[in-house]
DNA sequence: ACACACGGGACCTCCCGTTTGT
DNA sequence: ACAAACGGGAGGTCCCGTGTGT
């Protein structure tokens, strides 16, 4: 989503600022509980400099789904997966950077992208579209991964790397919506090492399923 | 959660009808773009029903998610889990009962108490308390299911029922999360059936993984 | 006030109850912020019974301001002041009365009458008329006495007794005013006691003017 | 008052208006009577406008209260009370003042801050608290008054000026408060004038005992 | 590029009074 | 005589977006 004409890097402050702020809310109170005049007083702005850079607050939302699937983005290009060579082995890596990403405290827990379709996906397509195609764009790059590590190596078991990639999906997005209300992140290694366990397994390939004292 | 003296059934018309208007309308809307005078309009009711028989939203909001896991609560017995002799079988059936009730079209797609809890799990506990236990609920009769059948079953390879039942409830989350946006249900006998193999796998027991052309 | 066919004292409990629960309020809060549901909820009764006893909010604000007349003529009643033979004794012994009763903390400090005279009186005449009939009932009271010294004992500044009962009925709801605010009733013997030793000096009468070390 | 930034002068029109409309509505039938709506329509301005200004009723009854207190010590200035060289004088002039501006017909008859203290003072100590002290800032007002007056004048009998202060406080309040149910200003200039008699009367100065034929 | 003032409508809540039934 | 259910509307608050000016 770095199509942008204006990456966020080349920014004005006052705009990067609103967006930071928005995606925090969002992750704490959702879109809707979110106001603009909240949005304003959180990034420190007016709300004319707010509708100067948004035409409307369906924009900001825009705005910050595409600014967190661009970090997400930032941390598999910092996480350099393209240098692992084995297909195989870059899977099991990027369910390392699930796991480390999703428990990094400095990150909000949640997903902006997985927040917006779940409210507005069913009713509001002019977000809910967008938020769609977010997931679809995170769900194209793992099948990819699973398509490259199928071809380097026969599964045990045929497989849709389609079908496993939105198993994977659901699973992310159900683990993070989980984690948001226990408000702890205890699930996150669980889930993300069964996740592993059987994705690798489907390669014959043997992974740690958790057990209970290590966690 | 029949717990209450007020069961649904004998419960005043009106009443149930706002229950289940704003079930129906927290999953198409979630609970914040749900508005108490549409609740009245789609349960033909008027406000001052309303407030007799609600002190306030956040009331019926409790009241809502009560239904839908009673709802759900209902499906399983009418599925007379406990009438299949093995755990293990019992565990199977679940996979199918989920399956089926999940691509049922009279119900709605999406889960009320997982809206309630992606909205406001995070900011406002006096609704995403409760809806933290609903899961918890939902989460402990999969635990009783998993440490039965590994009871009656040594496992292939060990493992934390707790663990595994926090994966499913995740999957079947995000999967209800993922099928919203989407505006289809195409996912669900896919995301299940991944879920069944690696559940049931976990045992040793061979489950179908879901392949292409069946989808 | 006692003219209504039926006396408090004949008169249903419950409605009996309403009344005193009224009063309470009107003291507390005022008419205006006083609800009908609170007036039952107070008195233990429901609304069913509320409507069956009064038309609608106007009218038990009227049976509260009766209650209220009604009460203050059994306090004087009760101190008996026409066993005090001298006029001008009979009127000393009112202020004694009155800086006795406003000091009684079983009795709520304030005053029905004036309180819905404050808030009606000049925008809603059908409770506001009432107010001021019972606050002029009041001062024919003290007219009466007033006029009955007068005539016993030749006033040592010539006054008229009107006057006089209409700058005493001003202090007195002034000071139940102003000990609402304060919520403490430290001015009740102060504002008497000048009140006292004003009006009798009038007559020649000495009366002790309050000084700061008595407070 | 007039501590605060923004003078009343110096203030946009429309808060202006708004402030001008709720001592008027609240004057007429209370503060709680008193709605927004009204007084934006009153005021000529938009509830937007209304909320730009003032967060809440409360803060605006606040306002009413400051606008109410700061007029008032406008009428005490303009009448030039420090210019009058004798202390008892002084508090002589302080009677007059009174009586004239309760009897001024462009001034509507009641107290902003009274009827506050009366509706609110004890329920409400957001709004009460203030009321109070807006009385006892006149209340010091007038004790300084007497101070000066007793050090320059040995009064015949010894009195407290702050008893005496409360004394002229609810006096005050009190013949407002009739005033206004009675729907009339007759009775001002007689309870201000035994008012008078009474103070002066104190120093041994005759004041003229109001009588019959004067009103 | 940004700040302030403003407009108007939607939303939750509450409240008075009525209806129906016993 | 009383209780429960109900109707409908008003009130306080909030919130998105617009204008005007600099």
């Amino acid at each position: 989503m770095l199509t942008e004409a204006e990456s966020k890097s080349e920014m004005p402050e006052k705009k990067r600022k609103l967006i930071d702020a928005t995606v925090g809310l969002i992750l704490a109170q959702g879109y809707n509980a979110t106001t603009v005049d909240q949005i304003c007083q959180v990034a420190g702005v007016t709300k004319g400099s707010f509708f100067y850079y948004f035409a409307n607050k369906e924009e900001i939302g825009l705005a910050a789904m595409d600014a967190w699937s661009a970090a997400w983005e930032g941390i598999l290009l910092a996480a350099e997966l393209e240098k692992v060579a084995d297909p195989l082995d870059r899977l099991a890596r990027l369910f390392d950077v699930m796991e480390e990403a999703y428990l990094t405290p400095e990150i909000p827990s949640g997903c902006v992208v997985g927040t917006v379709a779940q409210e507005l996906g069913a009713c509001n397509r002019s977000l809910g579209g967008p938020s769609e195609i977010h997931l679809d764009v995170w769900a194209q790059g793992v099948i990819r991964l699973l398509t490259d590590a199928k071809a380097a190596h026969p599964p045990k078991v045929d497989f849709d790397p389609v079908g496993v990639a939105d198993f994977m999906l659901g699973m992310v997005q159900g683990t993070l919506l989980v984690t948001k209300v226990r408000q702890n992140r205890r699930i996150v290694p669980n889930n993300v090492g069964h996740l592993r366990a059987y994705v690798l397994g489907l390669f014959g390939r043997d992974a740690h399923v958790p057990v209970p004292e290590e966690i």
